[in-house]
DNA sequence: GAGAATCCTGACCATTTGATCAAGATTGTT
DNA sequence: AACAATCTTGATCAAATGGTCAGGATTCTC
């Protein structure tokens, strides 16, 4: 775990001093965080290898974070944050193959770009989601009956083959999320160290295809 | 890497008691630490821990298992070999629809019947898959390459539209073993401890459909 | 039944790790 | 300048943990 190098320190321009370093020394110990727990989990996580990877003390994160719990609890606000509004598009009055096909190849593009925050989320949650409280249960559940009803809508008004909403977004979810999690396997797999943008747009266009298909609607034509 | 094939044994032929409680208890204890493992990760799993799942003082388990990688890469290869022989049914011979459903029904019950080695193997890929060694990239590929070489003979013959074979087991791979891995996830979203086997029966159903419909197969008829 | 092989276990050790603390350094305020 | 608030850090600690070991208990072989 003493592998990547430590972020670098950014120049502190212009305005109060103490804010401005308060904020941006939180967001690299964040980032050092991220990608520690990312790749150990959250008991294979050491603060020294968080602190190392932020350029501070060990004792200088305890400063800012009391704990090693109160870190992974910010890490996984954010990250819960951020796919709160991945499938806004998903709506009663949108055609159905524009708005699935745009929200899997969006979240193709986050698995790409944004990997390590899904592996943290991935690794939390095959454990049991010890540390996510009631989230699931509760917001995510409401998220989800939200965009079920949406594609019950669809399927009543004939737009679309009879399908179980709730498992068909988890199969999205696993058809994207896997490029993230599971990037070990696939480039093991494939024999290359990581797909190009190329590759990803295949992919993007594979699973689309298959999903759009599979609930008996037509793929528009990428362009 | 040392595992206990290493320990000097052998002298009981008959099926006496030293060599039934050596296998009984090595069993135990392996039971003990997949689920240990699945539950908190390579880092997270405390020997102690597994001793005392498997009723045992903890060197005791050092007896059986001199270290705690050693006991890991047993779990590994456990579910490794089990996971080996679970698509045979796909050959150049056999009907694509019939194959892909079979082998889509037996992952979903795969995922329902064993869900803790599954977690275990999502977890250390996630990580990266430090103790895998070289398995990904060797075994696991010339699988899949296999596997792919008979799919694109299905697409040649016109049998299935033109996919991409690796993508589409990964996709396989992905949309089954959530079921598994992300449990947690799915309980909470849809608002029970588990689920029954009717609804792993439709979610085969619901998968298998997609899928098939998605490569431009007509799904057999459940009986 | 005696001696050997195998198995069992409490006690112990070295290291790691999350967290604390006190003292010093820097920045803000008056 | 003087004082307060905030930040930094080396040193340190208590707990947890992987692993060892010596010696006792059980089972096997002859």
């Amino acid at each position: 775990m003493a592998n990547n190098d430590a972020i670098p320190v950014e120049p502190d321009h212009g305005g109060g001093i103490r804010q401005r370093s308060r904020a941006s020394i939180e967001r690299r110990i964040l980032d050092a965080a991220e990608s520690v727990f990312a790749e150990a989990g959250f008991n294979g996580a050491t603060t020294a290898e968080i602190a190392r990877r932020a350029g501070i003390p060990k004792a200088n994160l305890h400063y800012y974070f009391k704990t090693k719990d109160d870190l992974y609890q910010q890490v996984l606000t954010g990250i819960v944050n951020t796919w709160l509004h991945t499938a806004d598009e998903i709506t009663a009055e949108a055609d159905p193959a524009h708005a699935l096909a745009h929200y899997i190849t969006a979240k193709i593009e986050l698995a790409r770009e944004q990997p390590i925050p899904s592996r943290v989320f991935a690794n939390e949650v095959i454990h049991g989601a010890p540390h996510l409280g009631t989230y699931l249960g509760s917001e995510l559940r409401s998220w989800v009956e939200a965009k079920a009803k949406v594609i019950r809508g669809w399927i009543t008004a004939g737009k679309m083959r009879e399908v179980d909403p709730r498992h068909l977004l988890f199969m999205i979810w696993a058809s994207t999320q896997t490029y993230a999690d599971f990037a070990a396997q696939i480039s093991a797999v494939l024999g290359r160290d990581q797909l190009s943008q190329q590759e990803y747009k295949a992919v993007a266009r594979q699973v689309t295809e298959i999903i759009l298909r599979g609930c008996g609607l037509t793929p528009p034509n990428p362009s």
